[in-house]
DNA sequence: TCCAGTTATATTGTATCCAAAATCAGTATC
DNA sequence: GATACTGATTTTGGATACAATATAACTGGA
C-alpha cells in the first residue's frame, strides 16, 4: 500500500556516506546534515523508523545529541517525533503535498515579483549555471545530487528576491516537496523538468514578471500531476473509501 | 542603544503565570508555551539571556527538558542559540523587521485569495468576534491579550484559506512580527489597528478579494511605518554611521 | 589608569544512568 | 484460528555527572 520498512536496519546502516566528523562546523550539524540528505535522496523512505540507539552507534554519539538532531529535522517537517513512539521519517497526506504545492505557487510567485524588481546581471547567470549542473546530473542518472539541484533551483531564486523570510520559509517547504515526490512519484515520469526552469530564467531575465510567473504556476501544477495523488488516496483513507456512506451527521457547509 | 537586559534574573523569575504542570499535554509544552508567551507579550525583552540552569530551577525540570525547549523556540525564530553561549530573546535587525512585513504581505495575500474563494458563512463570524476580542482586550488595556489576539486574526484568516503549510508558514512570521513591534515600537502609537481588521473582513465577506488585498497591503504598511525602524538603524549599524566612506572594493552591481 | 595575560568561576555540550512507557513474545481462552 | 491477556524486552523521557568552552575576576606591568 504505502512504502514499507522492512530491513530499516540496513537502510540506517547505509548513511554516513561522506566524510568524518569533518573539521568545521559541529558533530551535530554533520549527523543532521547526513540525516536530511539520506531522506531528500530518497535513500530513507518515509516511515522509515529512526532509533535513537541505533543512529547513536551509526555515528558513534550518545542518544543525547541524536535525540538533538531529530528534534531539529522534525521542525523541519521532514522527521516526525511521536511521543514515547520515536521518531519515523515523515509521511505526506495526499491533502498535506496538495497544500504544500499551493502555498509554493504563492510564496514563488511572490518571490518572482521581487526578483524581477532587484535581479542583478550575475543572478540570471547564476540562476543558469545551476540548472545545466541540474541537467548533468540528470543525464548522469546522479538522482541523489539531481534532486538536490532541483531544490536549489527554486531557492536561488528566491535568494534573488533578496528575502531571507521568504526564502527560509520555501526551504521547508521545498523539503517536503521532495518527500512527497519520493512518497508518491509514478515510476516513469521524472517529476521537475529542467526545460520549465529555463523557461522562467529567460522570462525572468525578459524582466516579463507575469510571464514568469505563468511558467512557474504551471511547472508547480505540472509537477504535481505527475505524482500518483488519487491513487494512493483510495488506498490509504477509509473515508475515501466509504464517502457513499452517508451518516446524518454531515457538517458541510456552504456559503 | 537597544532593550538593556539588566535585572535579568527578575525578568525571569516572573515567567509562570498560569496554571501549573497542567493535566494536559506535556511538561514540556507547557514550558514552552509560558516562554513563548512571555515573548510574544513582551514580558521578556530581546537579547535577555535565557540560562538553561535558571530556567530548570523555575520551572522544576532539569536542563534536558529545558533545553529541549530552547531548541524548539529558536526554530520558530523567537529565540537565538549561540554555539557555546547559550540563548537570547531573539533580536531582529531592520532588514530582518522588512524582509518579515515583505514576506507577509506576500503570503497573507495569497491566503485571502484562497480565502474569498472557500470561506463558509460562518468563518466571517468568527472573524468578526475575534477582532470584537481584540478590540475589548485593546480598550482593557490587556496588552499581553491584545497582541495575542491581533495574531490571532490573520492566523485565522490563514485558516479559513484551508492551507495548513501556509498557516503554519504564517504563524511562524507572526511571532516574529510580535518580536519586531516589541523592539523597535514607537511609544504613543499601537502597532495594529482594529478598523483595518474591520476593513478586510468586510471585504472578504462582500467576496472582494482585490479590495481585501489592498487592505492588508495597506494594513501590513501602515504597521510596519508605526515602527521606529529608521532611528534605529542610525544607532546600531556601524556601516551606516560611515556608509559616506568609500573603500574602492565596491561590488554594488545593477542590472 | 589602562591593558594584557592568567586563573577561577559559571555555563554549555555530551555521556551515562534510572524510570516510565511501548513493543514484542508467549500463553491461555473462546 | 483468532483474540485477549500477561510478562519480558526494548525504547524513549528525563535527571544527573563529567568534560569542554566561554565568561569573569584577578594580577602584574607599562
Amino acid at each position: 500500500m504505502n512504502a514499507q520498512s522492512n530491513n530499516s536496519s540496513n537502510n540506517i546502516a547505509s548513511l554516513p556516506t561522506s566524510a568524518p566528523p569533518s573539521s568545521k562546523g559541529s558533530v551535530q550539524s554533520w549527523i543532521y546534515d547526513q540525516i536530511f540528505a539520506a531522506i531528500l535522496e530518497q535513500r530513507l523512505a518515509p516511515d522509515t523508523k529512526l532509533a535513537e540507539d541505533t543512529l547513536g552507534e551509526i555515528f558513534g554519539v550518545s542518544r543525547t545529541v541524536i535525540r538533538a538532531v531529530l528534534q531539529r529535522l522534525s521542525h523541519d517537517d521532514v522527521v516526525e517525533i511521536r511521543p514515547n513512539r520515536g521518531a519515523v521519517v515523515a509521511s505526506l497526506t495526499v491533502d498535506e503535498v496538495r497544500d504544500v504545492f499551493e502555498a509554493r505557487r504563492v510564496i514563488e510567485n511572490g518571490a518572482i515579483d521581487l526578483a524581477c524588481k532587484r535581479r542583478k546581471k550575475s543572478d540570471v547567470a547564476n540562476l543558469k549555471a545551476l540548472v545545466e549542473s541540474e541537467q548533468e546530473a540528470f543525464e548522469g542518472n546522479d538522482r541523489g545530487a539531481w534532486i538536490r539541484l532541483s531544490g536549489e533551483f527554486h531557492l536561488a531564486l528566491a535568494g534573488i528576491a533578496g528575502n531571507k523570510a521568504l526564502e527560509d520559509t520555501l526551504r521547508a517547504l521545498v523539503s517536503r516537496t521532495s518527500l512527497a515526490i519520493s512518497q508518491y512519484e509514478t515510476p516513469g515520469q521524472s517529476a521537475c523538468s529542467q526545460q520549465d526552469h529555463f523557461a522562467i530564467i529567460d522570462a525572468i531575465d525578459a524582466g516579463d514578471m507575469k510571464s514568469a510567473q505563468q511558467e512557474m504556476t504551471r511547472h508547480l501544477a505540472e509537477c504535481e500531476a505527475k505524482l500518483d495523488l488519487d491513487e494512493q488516496e483510495k488506498g490509504t483513507d477509509l473515508r475515501t473509501i466509504f464517502s457513499n456512506i452517508r451518516t446524518g451527521n454531515d457538517k458541510s457547509e456552504t456559503l
